[in-house]
DNA sequence: GGTTTATCTTCA
DNA sequence: GAAGATAAACCG
């Protein structure tokens, strides 16, 4: 009989990552399966914990028993099992950490902590207050207690043995109801209970006789609607309820994120030449249930949502399901549209914009077979479906598919390892793949499939490269350059709409002394602080320190202290100043930040309610107007700088994918950048449309430096309070690496971040470069057992990230 | 990660 | 020698 369950336990821990053998209570023989979630007594609590597998035997002689199943079906199948498995061991992550990625936020569990008389206790043998407060209550939450200041006293009686601690596990998910109504008589039955009613209750009278009406087939009704169209209030029907005349029930629905907009009905449309030759491999590969990765390289406007669409539809007539993954969804509405306007009701949307209630419904649509296609982003890869006929990953060189955080997984990697076991294809669709990607597909390793021509058979907008340097030679020493300038104006005369792009990363306004120099940095990590003019102060955009903005400089006392930097904030005043008539919507954190925000101010832009839109990276994506025909870049080289060797690459990406906004349709665009660095081949190719060249330039660099593709890359990161001690561990810790991988390897550093200290801790780095190390995980494994204890006493953490997408 | 248990400090 | 602080061990 399999009544052990082997559990991992949600302890995110070195030491508590492994399985935990159990008791199945005989009164769950049977319903508690592997992939399901449960509460475990762990130590004097109780947690939550995943199901691995049934067995007859435990290791151990004395089990515990599980508590109680959390979920009535398992919310991970087998395949998802083993994926977890997978992403430990190529992540390096907790196993719990692989499982809770792979389910939506709802399901992580909450913990609370209370008090309980034991039963023993009288309440007279309490101090002052605990009497009146269990006398009121019969549990007392930890929390509470700690803020009455009580808590010390009652860990006394604890302590004593009069009151005991109870561990509470609280789902955090909450299924949405609403209340119904039925009558509880039929039809016939209805004159008879309306003369029964005395006279003046008319109103009553009324709402039976429309719920009778209404609920025809007997069918429940929605209260606010009854409310609604019967003009009656809650107490009405609650009276008809109390007297048994209707019967109440809480009936569970989906929160629905689009729940007022109607999605319009499209058919598939007659592909080109490029296109039909482009999608019939991929057909070929779905007909023939295997597993193949294309790489879809498609200049922009050339079509490549058509190919997906069109993928899916042949996937879903075979009765299999489809995975698509966009970068950050909530930016492309538009994207979602088109998915829903094909495939309507199949389709679940997960992306950062839901709330954790709306994401758990839609994923439990997808649990429920209920859907067919999902579109979301990075996590969306972990989709519950089990017959998955294609995976598509849509601009595929975009970083947002790192996941920053453990598991530090990519989500082309695991829908590569998905794909193998669903025997489906892959297709990774981009303009400007990443290096790594492209690199495969010359290889064989990947499929090319090429898409040159727009659609519309358009040119692709005409780039022009401005030198900043010029320009300030010729005494501009504005932020717009003369002809970006001349440009603005031409539209706003001929009422045309212009994009204003701004690379955020290194030109967040800081805040710095004219006199000095001196610049206010924040006093736990080494940055400066960013000025916010929403709230007049300084804010830390890694530990979320803040404070107000000096009125003299704190070095020299001159009054000469204000905030520089080019911020969206400060490009709108200046652009209100030079074109006083013109009208700017603005895009950037401060202005986005309430949900909706984002697709609100887009979809004034595309109605033509501003001549000008100006924002951050944010506004590359999706964007699809008519009527844009000027997109301009103000600073091409912010990005360039950052101690990164992927500069180059996200560079020319970014600049790819700002000019593609303009000149989409009927009118021709045009492009203007701006830059200190007009010599840079990534500045330079982009402006040239020529990926190709861009591609062999930069596999040269990277050859060249020892980077991907040529050579996988492995990060280790460590940090402490004390510089001494993490300095003297990365030593440590580099030449034992050194000791164990092969001669082949390179091991750089170790060597202070870029950023040398985040929150009051210092960190070092350590980059190790190879290209088959076997030994690798295993010796990575052995190094944070090695450090454990420094690691759990001296306060020091260890981060390793594989294929790192972040160098700081 | 949280809790209990073992070990070390500190101070009368 | 007890109370308090800190490190280590364990969780089935």
């Amino acid at each position: 009989m399999k009544n052990v369950a082997s559990v991992i336990v949600d302890v995110p821990a070195m030491q508590t990552d492994r399985a935990y053998d159990y008791l199945v209570p005989e009164e769950w023989l049977g319903s508690i399966l592997p992939g399901m979630r449960v509460v475990v007594p762990f130590g004097p609590r109780k947690i939550q914990g995943f199901v691995m597998e049934l067995k007859e035997k435990g290791e151990v002689s004395k089990l515990k028993a599980i508590s109680e199943p959390m979920d009535l079906v398992p919310v991970l199948n087998e395949e998802l099992l083993s994926l977890g498995n997978w992403l430990t061991d190529k992540t390096l992550c907790f196993k719990i950490s692989a499982f809770q990625a792979m389910l939506p936020a709802a399901m992580k569990a909450k913990y609370e902590k209370f008090f309980r008389l034991e039963e023993m206790t009288r309440l007279d043998e309490l101090p002052d207050p605990l009497p009146d407060l269990f006398r009121k209550n019969s549990e007392i939450s930890w929390k509470a207690a700690q803020e009455a200041g009580i808590l010390p006293l009652i860990q006394k009686q604890v302590k004593q043995g009069k009151v005991d601690v109870i561990y509470k596990v609280k789902a955090r998910a909450k299924k949405k109801t609403v209340r119904k109504i039925l009558p509880a008589f039929n039809r016939d039955q209805l004159e008879g209970i309306l003369e029964s009613l005395p006279p003046q209750a008319s109103k009553q009278k009324e709402v039976l006789r429309y719920v009778s009406d209404a609920s025809n087939e007997g069918a429940p009704l929605l209260v606010k609607q009854v409310i609604e169209n019967a003009g009656t209030t809650a107490s009405t029907i609650k009276t008809l309820v109390n007297k048994g005349l209707l019967v109440e029930k809480e009936e569970e629905v989906y929160r629905d994120p689009f729940e007022d907009r109607l999605f319009e009905q499209t058919s598939p449309l007659p592909l080109t030449e490029q296109q039909s030759q482009a999608i019939k491999p991929i057909v070929d590969v779905i007909d023939q249930n295997l597993h193949r990765t294309f790489l879809l390289y498609g200049v922009t406007g050339s079509g490549k949502t058509e190919i997906y669409l069109q993928s899916i539809q042949r996937v879903l007539e075979e009765g299999k399901e489809a995975i698509v993954l966009v970068p950050e969804i909530s930016l492309t509405p538009q994207m979602v549209h088109r998915f829903k306007g094909r495939f309507g009701d199949d389709v679940a949307v997960l992306h950062s914009g839901l709330s954790v209630g709306e994401k758990y419904d839609e994923w439990r649509k997808i649990q429920r077979k209920e859907v067919k296609v999902v579109v979301g982003a990075r996590s969306a890869i972990f989709a519950p479906f089990e017959n998955i006929g294609i995976i598509i990953i849509d601009e595929e060189h975009e970083t947002s598919y790192k996941q920053e955080e453990n598991p530090r997984y990519h989500a082309r990697d695991v829908a590569v390892q998905r794909a193998e076991t669903h025997k489906c294809p892959v297709i990774l669709g981009s303009a400007t793949p990443s290096l790594e990607t492209f690199a495969r597909a010359s290889k064989g390793v990947y499929q090319l499939l090429t898409l040159s021509k727009r659609m519309n058979d358009g040119d692709l907008p005409h780039v022009s490269v401005v030198d900043m340097r010029e320009e300030l030679r010729n005494g501009n020493r504005s932020m717009f350059s003369q002809e970006l300038f001349d440009k603005l104006q031409t539209r706003l005369e001929k009422g045309e709409q212009t994009v204003l792009f701004l690379n955020r990363r290194g030109h967040s306004s800081f805040i710095m002394c004219r006199d000095c120099g001196f610049v206010v940095q924040c006093p736990n990590c080494d940055i400066s602080l960013t000025y916010h003019r929403f709230s007049n102060g300084m804010k830390c955009h890694y530990c979320g320190y803040e404070e107000a903005v000096p009125n003299t400089c704190p070095e020299c006392t001159s009054e000469h202290i204000r905030y520089f930097g080019t911020g969206t904030q400060k490009v709108e005043e200046e652009l209100t100043k030079l074109l006083p008539g013109a009208r700017i919507i603005r895009m950037d954190v401060d202005t986005t930040s309430r949900k909706g925000s984002h697709e609100k101010l887009l979809t004034a832009f595309g109605e033509g309610k501003a001549d000008i839109l100006l924002g951050t990276q944010m506004i590359a994506k999706g964007l699809d107007f008519p009527n844009i025909t000027l997109v301009g870049v103000l600073s091409a080289d912010t990005m360039l700088h950052l101690p990164d060797f992927r500069a180059a690459e996200k560079t020319f990406q970014l600049l790819t994918q700002v000019s593609g906004r303009a000149g989409r349709h009927t009118l021709p665009g045009e492009v203007v950048v701006q830059t200190y660095t007009p010599e840079h081949y990534s500045i330079e190719l982009a402006a040239e449309h020529d990926y190709d060249r861009f591609y062999l330039q930069e596999m040269a660099m990277r050859k060249m430096g020892a980077y991907p593709p040529f050579y996988y890359i492995t990060m280790i990161t460590m940090s402490h309070e004390d510089l001494m001690k993490v300095v003297a561990i990365a030593e440590k810790l580099s030449a034992f690496v050194r000791s164990r991988l092969s001669e082949s390897t390179i091991i750089l550093g170790p060597a202070a971040s870029p950023i040398p200290r985040i929150k009051n801790r210092y960190r070092y780095q350590c980059l190790i470069k190879y290209k088959r190390e076997p030994n690798l995980t295993p010796t990575l494994k052995t190094v944070l057992d090695q450090f454990q204890q420094q690691y759990a006493s001296g306060g020091l953490t260890i981060s390793i990230d594989v294929n790192p997408y972040m160098m700081m």
